[in-house]
RNA sequence: GCCGCUGUAGCUCAGUGGUAGAGCGCACCCUUGGUAAGGGUGAGGUCGUGGGUUCAAUCCCCACUAGCGGCUCCA
């Protein structure tokens, strides 16, 4: 259709496939009036030809529209009319309740800089520069709060005017604010134009702006949009917290500040918000930590550093266990090293000094730390003295590969022998900012289930789905479902990165291959790489949505290099080995903590630290409770005896509250019977009584077989089904 | 490291310019109770650390320290 055509009759294809004529420019408002007027009252915005436009947005040609509302119909239930809130309307309203606390924040704090303000995917930013007098505290929110519901109150329209560059820019410029002066210029880029090469797009190109009500009269920001219609249609705006931040990210820039918010359409969607904010929190594996005694980090050791606690030692161990028996099978070797090793080593490697910053510092040798301060030597001169080797050193160990290494190279090897598999629970070291560190997720002394593998080129590929496919059986059992896989290729850009581009190449292609074989959509990543290879990485997110990496398979062709390992290949010449790293947990700490808040503590029998807990009704039973006990270890099952002075309602209660997997209750009638009343977590009800060897067998098997909580074969599953 | 918030009994948390309180837990006593908290009594705190203001500081101010939420970083 020619353009010409075009300007009379505009047709609008709507979602369902029927198409609407109008004989000139309409407004998104107008079609969607045009359907139903229910339908216009709900609207907040319009999806025009995929792109997400203000419901005042022109229709000037022919497209695909459909209106936005708050709710949509729930996927996959076609039949039904569930409603599901929809995320495009979220986002308009949460893009829009950004700017509503600009505005209530400059009325609180005048002076106050704003920066920039996106939505998120649970609410909304705005960064800010504050005036150095006059921060923003927590205790502004309810002021600011109050603002913005006056703002809602007042019902006012978002409305959007646009100027040409060269008097955008002189609007900005005036009025003073260098950030929106950068972020205009960074729009103009974005669009095609630029200031400085000033071209055809570039006079085309509009700078627009959002009025929260007349332009010229109620406050404006400079924004892209869209936006609902007016601040009415904002229902519940929560101010949440403060935090800081740098402009464009770089922490050589000015420092801002970044207030948090979240908005919905109603009240009732925040409270529920707020109530699965409180629900999660519930299942932290710090809060959990504390409770269930899996864990302590203490002031006067350290920070980040873990003290794992009996119960905890329980989950690691059986973990280990578990992994361990894994390896066995796929032929690793299991190999112990020392905590810490000469600086010469880490040279070697390259982990010192490139990587001295997030490193405890060394520990040098008695005889040299007192010549160096007889000399008077200055920290500086100090530093630079253990960076060139004049003085040696100790470093604890940042990761485990220079170590496994040396073993390697401890002697010959033939192509015959490869691939070598070493395998440890090595305990590593790193200086994390103090700022970083989370309870078990982020450490300074962490665990590593690590491995490396020493194989040759031709072995690289099966080794990699080997190290995958074992991450993949971890998963697995332990029902961890909900993970991504990250594909870390270097920054084309940076040049922390080392070793030869030509390896470099091949081992990226390497993990992209393997990572197609493993059957679950990846996403490469560059610049998420290690600084000697690429790797492939599973992400999990924690109970407030934050990301960490567990499980981690890393190519290297650097490392042999600079310890110039070889094997003797098949035409009696000395070749150069590939080294793979591989870590299926990531750390202990970290999978540990990422477990706890899987399971919300309830941990699978295997994995629990406490298994049976065997309740005697009154002390009368005591005495068969403690034999019910003693069988119960002996058949080495983790059971304790609760006979305290209480009633068994209380036992019960306690037992629960340690989420522990069976409760055998024990009376009179089970002691006469030698039989056991079963009670499983979470099950509200006795299962009845059960013969107290077929109990004992019953969790043994669960246990061995690492089988997950409740699957068929459990004694939960068996009793519930008889 | 940066910004904000927080630090009071083993845990969760109230509270006050005149050296502290609850619930749970713990100890002891009564109770011997068949499936999610029986009753009583009691012990337990240099109010994170160090300075300052004050007649007087757990409380106000400063610094430090640790935790939390983010930012940056993350071999």
């Amino acid at each position: 259709m020619s353009p010409a055509a075009a300007s009379s009759t505009i047709r609008v294809t709507l979602p369902d496939g029927s198409v609407k004529e109008f004989g000139g420019p309409v407004t998104a408002y107008q079609v969607a009036e045009s359907i139903g007027s229910r339908l216009a009252r709900a609207a907040v915005g319009a999806k025009i030809d995929g792109q997400l436009a203000d419901l005042s947005s022109p229709i000037e040609r022919d497209c695909s529209l459909s209106i936005v509302t708050p709710e949509r119909k729930a996927h996959g239930s076609e039949s039904r009319a569930t409603m599901e809130p929809d995320p495009d309307a979220l986002y308009l309203l949460r893009h829009s309740a950004a700017h509503v606390m600009a505005e209530a924040i400059q009325r609180v704090v005048p002076g106050a800089q704003l920066v920039y303000g996106p939505p998120l995917e649970t609410g909304f930013y705005y960064d800010i520069r504050f005036p150095d007098d006059r921060p923003l505290k927590e205790g502004d929110f309810e002021a600011i709060e109050a603002e913005v519901g006056k703002i809602v109150k007042e019902d006012r329209r978002f409305t959007r005017y646009e100027l040409g560059v060269e008097e955008g820019m002189k609007k900005l410029r005036a009025e003073g604010s260098k950030y929106k002066v950068d972020n205009a210029e960074r729009a103009i880029a974005a669009s095609g134009g630029s200031e400085t090469h000033g071209s055809e797009s570039r006079a085309t190109v509009k700078l627009s702006w959002y009025a929260t009500g007349e332009p010229g009269t109620h406050w404006e920001d400079l924004c892209r949009g869209p936006h609902v219609p007016s601040t009415g249609r904002i229902g519940a705006v929560k101010v949440m917290s403060l935090a800081s931040s740098y402009w464009h990210g770089d922490e050589t820039s000015d420092r801002l500040t970044r207030v948090y918010g979240t908005a919905f359409f109603s009240k009732k969607d925040l409270d529920e918000h707020l109530d699965r904010l409180e629900q999660a929190k519930a299942r932290d594996h710090r809060v959990l930590g504390k409770h269930l005694r899996l864990f302590h980090i203490d002031e006067m050791v350290g920070q980040g550093l873990v003290l794992w606690t009996p119960n905890g030692s329980v989950v690691r161990k059986e973990l280990q266990n578990f992994i361990s028996e894994e390896l066995k099978k796929q032929g690793y070797t299991e190999v112990f090293t020392p905590n810490i090793g000469r600086l010469e080593l880490f040279r070697t490697s390259g982990h010192f000094p490139y990587y001295a910053d997030s490193q405890y510092p060394p520990v040098i040798e008695r005889e040299s730390l007192a010549a160096l301060a007889s000399e008077g030597c200055s920290c500086a001169q100090l530093s630079n003295k253990l960076s060139t080797g004049d003085i040696d050193g100790y470093l604890l160990k940042p990761m485990n590969c220079p170590f496994h290494i040396k073993i390697f190279d401890s002697q010959p090897h033939s192509y015959r022998d490869m691939p070598v598999r070493l395998a440890e629970f090595g305990t590593v070291y790193r200086w994390e900012q103090s700022g970083e560190l989370n309870g078990m997720t982020r450490v300074r002394g962490f665990t590593q289930d690590d491995a490396h593998l020493f194989c040759t080129p031709e072995q690289v590929q099966a080794e990699l789905l080997g190290c995958l496919s074992l991450v993949k059986i971890i998963f697995a059992t332990l029902g961890m479902e909900d993970y991504r896989v990250r594909v870390g290729l270097r920054d084309p850009d940076s040049s922390k990165y080392v070793g030869d581009p030509a390896n470099w190449d091949k081992a990226e292609e390497a993990c992209r291959q393997a990572a197609k074989t493993l059957g679950v959509p990846f996403k490469e990543e560059p610049g998420e790489a290690a600084f000697y290879g690429p790797k492939i990485d599973f992400v999990v997110k924690d109970v407030i949505g934050r990301e960490w990496q567990l499980g981690t398979v890393q190519v290297d062709y650097n490392l042999p290099e600079r310890f110039d390992l070889s094997y003797i290949g098949p035409d009696n010449k000395p070749h150069r080995p590939v080294m793979i790293h591989r870590a299926p947990f990531g750390s202990m700490e970290r999978f540990c903590g990422v477990l706890i808040e899987h399971f919300a503590g309830a941990f699978p029998t295997w994995l629990a630290p406490e298994q049976v807990r065997v309740l005697p009704i009154s002390e009368k039973t005591n005495e068969y409770a403690a034999r019910v006990v003693a069988e119960l270890k002996a058949a080495g099952v983790r059971a304790t005896l609760d006979d305290g002075n209480e009633r068994v309602q209380a036992k019960i209660k306690h037992a629960a509250d340690m989420k522990i997997p069976y409760m055998a209750v024990v009376g009179p009638r089970d002691a006469e019977n030698g039989a056991v009343s079963v009670r499983a977590r979470g099950v509200q009800h006795d299962l009845g009584a059960m013969a107290l060897g077929g109990f004992v067998a019953g969790v043994r098997q669960e246990a061995a077989a690492r089988l997950a909580w409740g699957e068929p074969g459990t004694v939960t599953a068996a009793m519930q089904v008889g």
